[in-house]
DNA sequence: TCTTCTCACACCTTTGAAGTGG
DNA sequence: ACCACTTCAAAGGTGTGAGAAG
């Protein structure tokens, strides 16, 4: 199956694969029984269970420009964070939460620049099925989840397909989605374990992931919001103050023609004009990314130890 | 030749241990 | 002995740019 619309939603529109206001007013989402791709093992739907973006302004001043995230070989935090605050769930039964980055489409990316900006470029690569990363405080009670904004800063991204670190494993030049699960586990005074879960995208974390940025306008604006930048910032400053005084005494041609051009023409790293012949394209594995619900939690339990590590026991639904 | 990836770098924030004073 | 606060070093995070790889 290929990954097909990307809706956010159980409604008419989400399902004709277009997001759209209606659930996203105000940054709440409505979690939906329904999976937005595949179908999905859903036993009982949760009701009424609501999640919001905490930094959906930020997410979406970067989504204006163009969400790139960095991927490398040892695992690359996301900037914007993904924090969301919970509403809805019963105080007293255990939840676990969970995130995976869903490809949106079944195209290869590539940055052309200028009002162009990233175009598709043939097929995907073949994808692994998405892994879950799986909140530490997993598993807790809805009252925890609740309480607080929840945040997964130590969520990372990697390009490794080796990686045993449970980082999020992503293909660069391809574009994803964050989607949050919440798997009940164990119902208050009940010892099984229940399969019920509600899952949701969220549209403004919609990225695309990259070996290096590509965007100076998305790189300037990382820069500005990342604390852990900061020190960028200060160096861009200085080795502008270097320049401008290196220019009053010698200003050469080929730094005017830089200054002159916008920003995201200061860094043609890449050629716009050249089609990429280079790698072969892979046609777009068909394997669905909601297939191999155990051996992905199984996959993350191994690198985070989660509590328990018997099979199904965050209530994981098993594979029809 | 072109595109993509990796690594080292300088600079920053965060974190936690150690030290100090009341 | 205990607590609160400060200091400091280590760990870890950031984007950049050069060069390697395919």
């Amino acid at each position: 199956m290929a990954y097909g619309g990307s809706g956010c939603c159980s409604c008419s529109h989400c399902f004709g694969g277009e997001d759209h206001p209606c659930c996203h007013e105000a940054g709440i989402t409505v979690l939906s029984p329904l999976w937005p791709l595949p179908p999905p093992p859903i036993l009982e739907p949760q009701v009424g269970v609501l999640a919001r973006l905490e930094n959906r302004e930020l997410w979406e001043k970067f989504c204006s420009v163009g969400t790139e995230m960095i991927v490398t070989k040892s695992g690359r935090r996301m900037f914007p964070e993904f924090c969301i605050s919970i509403s809805g769930l019963d105080p007293f039964a255990l939840y676990a939460l969970t995130v995976e980055a869903l490809p949106t489409d079944s195209f290869r990316y590539r940055w052309r620049g200028g009002a162009e900006g990233w175009q598709q470029n043939g097929k995907a690569e073949t994808q692994l099925p998405a892994r879950l990363y799986l909140h530490p405080e997993s598993p807790a009670p809805g009252g925890h989840w609740m309480y607080r904004p929840i945040s997964f800063s130590k969520l990372k991204v990697t390009n490794s397909m080796l990686d045993q670190s449970g980082h999020l494993i992503l293909c660069s030049m391809h574009k994803y989605r964050l989607r949050l699960c919440i798997v009940l586990t164990v119902q208050p005074g009940s010892c099984t374990t229940s399969t019920t879960f509600s899952a949701t995208t969220f549209p403004e974390t919609t990225f695309i992931a990259v070996t290096s940025y590509q965007n100076e306008k998305l790189s300037q604006l990382k820069i500005e919001e990342n604390p852990f930048a900061k020190g960028i910032k200060d160096f861009r400053k200085q080795k502008r103050r270097e320049k401008m005084k290196k220019n009053d005494l010698e200003r050469s041609e080929l730094e005017d023609e830089e200054e002159e051009r916008p920003p995201e023409y200061k860094k043609p790293k890449y050629s716009p004009e050249n089609t990429g012949a280079g790698r072969e394209e892979m046609l777009l594995d068909t394997k669905s990314p909601d297939t191999g619900w155990e051996e992905r939690l199984h996959e993350t339990e191994k690198a985070e130890q989660v509590r328990g590590g018997e099979e199904n026991c965050l209530g994981v639904p098993s594979l029809p």
